[in-house]
DNA sequence: GCAAGGTC
């Protein structure tokens, strides 16, 4: 008998791309099965190529007191253990179990991150039979046949442990705060209200409704301030201008009295002109986040709806892999052949054939990168349905965005008239589009006017007309939005990619938070003002950096996993217990919120 | 059910 491999994929569409790429002839079999689709692919020998569906195991408790705590005995199962609808896992855990016997060769190709080392680890482990000391790794970038090739043959001769140790430790982690602190308000509340509110707090949620919170209370604190603005009445040639004054923010006693007394109007006189050319970049290829961003500015659909779009568009093979964080457009996607296949779309026909005049073609890359996957691009492939209004609008968003990356710059020009009027100056500024470049391939969804000023000469003489003050007041920092939340996340590195927007969704099930420009409910507060006061490592984002050093020390073997876990379990006993401790305190700040219904703020 | 993290 041959020797016979078995490839565990994170995702159906990688072991599709596998199978075909390793197959000699190109055409691998497939099975369907009650657990999914599998290939088989011959080369020397038979390789089996079987996908899982993400996490097909997670940390779980088994106790018949659902409501019990705190606990600390968790272990490792099936996630059809935990998880309603999760037929389809069992299942799928059934048919790798079945195609891991007689097997002489494991090879792990989940995705290379964190993540992708635990779920085919877990898998080897617990679906296979402790296969995880026998398996090789197999690293690749993109899912492209030259990729899956090289990856092939330069196999990692075993898994990394490290890692996968410090990423089950971060579920761990995670799990024992998430599940004991959202168990304890929860019972809190339900024993002093009388009424069941399902409350939740963890690593994520805490200190993402921390930045509403303190955005409302920069809100509130806020002192609006008057200031003029005073701009000249004048004309030049023919027509009407509004020149600035060069100071854009006046104080009412000092500044604009003095303008207003002096400033007559008497030598009113051109005493520069200037011109300047600068150009405009392309914009980037869009990674998850950045197109969530766009399409809720754009179209106000919601980051969680845009994802959930994204992942339609990709089953339907009309985009590449949407949950990257990545930047970058490798040329083994064949930008050539995806753009030819656009330009075979009467809508994009014009814009693609320009684009394939050029000899070379090179995307405008941004800096971020993702271990498993290119940033998101169209494949050129027609729907064979009719796409809803949403999903139409945000197909032709990352189509223009893809043929804007390849485009040139656009080059604009600036022009600026500085008036002296009684020795005060004033600016008149004028912009215009000499090459529009991009900017042309990523309309509508780029907008930008020329204002076009005349040319005049220094010392030349200009009619005042007079001068118009304006009183304005300054405004307090925004509410955040989705997406503006989003990018707060982002930023201080919160979440992942993938549970972002979720995260976002989860606060407002609670009833934490509400409305469209987010604000903070009185429950929300009150939540957060407990944490603060009996746990507030979850309300603040350390908590999530101080994760981050202790897993690398893991992976370093600077730490041991069983120390950071012992630690955490210490400090949560000690919280739940002071929080037992002031339970009445606490149940009744709870029960205030809740029976008086979750209001604005 | 509760977390956060994958995936359909």
């Amino acid at each position: 008998m041959d020797a016979h491999t078995l490839i565990i994929t994170e995702k159906p569409d990688a072991a599709k791309r596998i199978a075909f790429a390793l197959d000699a002839n190109g055409t691998p079999i497939i099975k369907y099965e009650k657990g999914g689709s599998y290939y088989i692919a011959k080369r020397k020998f038979l390789i089996t190529i079987v996908p899982a569906l993400g996490h097909l195991y997670t940390v779980t408790i088994h106790k018949k007191n659902k409501k019990s705590y705190p606990v600390f005995n968790y272990r490792w199962s099936p996630k059809y253990l935990t998880e309603r609808k999760a037929g389809k896992i069992r299942d799928r855990i059934e048919l790798i179990s079945k195609l891991s016997k007689k097997i002489d060769r494991f090879i792990d190709a989940c995705d290379s991150d964190i993540e992708g080392s635990i779920i085919g680890y877990t898998i080897l482990k617990y679906a296979c039979g402790n296969k995880e000391k026998l398996a090789h790794r197999m690293k690749y970038s993109t899912l492209t046949k030259e990729d899956i090739l090289k990856a092939y043959n330069e196999l990692s001769p075993s898994l990394d442990f490290a890692i996968i140790k410090a990423g089950i430790t971060r579920h761990e982690i995670d799990w024992l705060y998430g599940i004991n602190l959202s168990r304890a308000l929860t019972a809190i509340a339900k024993k002093y209200s009388g009424r069941y509110t399902n409350l939740s707090t963890g690593r994520v949620q805490g200190p993402t409704l921390n930045f509403i919170k303190l955005r409302e209370i920069e809100r509130k604190k806020f002192i609006p301030k008057n200031y003029w603005q005073i701009k000249a009445k004048i004309k030049i040639e023919k027509s009407i201008f509004l020149a600035q004054y060069r100071k854009k923010f006046l104080k009412k006693k000092s500044d604009e009295i003095d303008i207003i007394d002096n400033c007559r109007g008497i030598n009113c006189v051109i005493q520069k002109f200037e011109k300047k050319k600068y150009r405009m970049m392309p914009p980037t290829p869009f990674y998850l986040g950045s197109l969530q961003m766009e399409a809720y500015k754009l179209f106000k659909i919601t980051p969680e709806q845009t994802l959930k779009i994204l992942q339609g568009l990709y089953l339907a093979t009309l985009i590449s892999y949407p949950r990257t964080s990545s930047q970058k457009l490798p040329a083994s996607i064949g930008y050539r052949k995806i753009i030819q296949r656009l330009q075979k779309n009467s809508e994009y026909n014009k814009l693609a054939s320009e684009i394939l005049t050029k000899k070379i073609l090179k995307p405008n890359e941004g800096t971020k990168i993702d271990p498993a996957h290119p940033a998101i691009y169209p494949t050129g492939n027609n729907p064979n349905k009719v796409l809803k209004t949403n999903e139409r609008k945000i197909l032709d968003l990352i189509v223009k965005r893809f043929l804007a990356v390849f485009c040139d710059y656009a080059i604009r020009e600036k022009t600026k008239i500085t008036i002296n009027i009684d020795n005060y100056l004033f600016f008149i500024i004028g912009n215009q589009s000499l090459d529009w470049g991009w900017i042309k391939f990523y309309r509508p969804y780029f907008k930008l006017e020329n204002k076009i000023i005349p040319t005049v000469k220094e010392n030349q003489k200009v009619s005042f007309i007079k001068l118009i003050s304006e009183e304005k007041t300054t405004n307090p920092p925004v509410r955040f939005n989705p997406s503006s939340l989003l990018r707060k996340m982002e930023k201080e590195k919160i979440g992942t990619k993938t549970t972002r927007s979720g995260i976002i969704k989860t606060l407002e099930k609670r009833k934490y938070i509400i409305g469209e420009k987010i604000s903070i409910t009185e429950l929300g507060n009150e939540v957060i003002e407990i944490l603060k006061d009996y746990c507030s490592s979850l309300v603040s984002v350390e908590l999530t950096r101080n994760m981050e050093v202790r897993m690398k020390d893991i992976i370093q073997g600077k730490e041991k996993k069983e120390t950071i876990i012992r630690d955490t379990i210490e400090l949560i006993k000690k919280t739940i217990r002071s929080l037992s401790d002031n339970e009445e305190i606490i149940g009744t700040r709870l029960k205030r919120v809740i029976q008086k219904g979750m209001f604005r703020r």
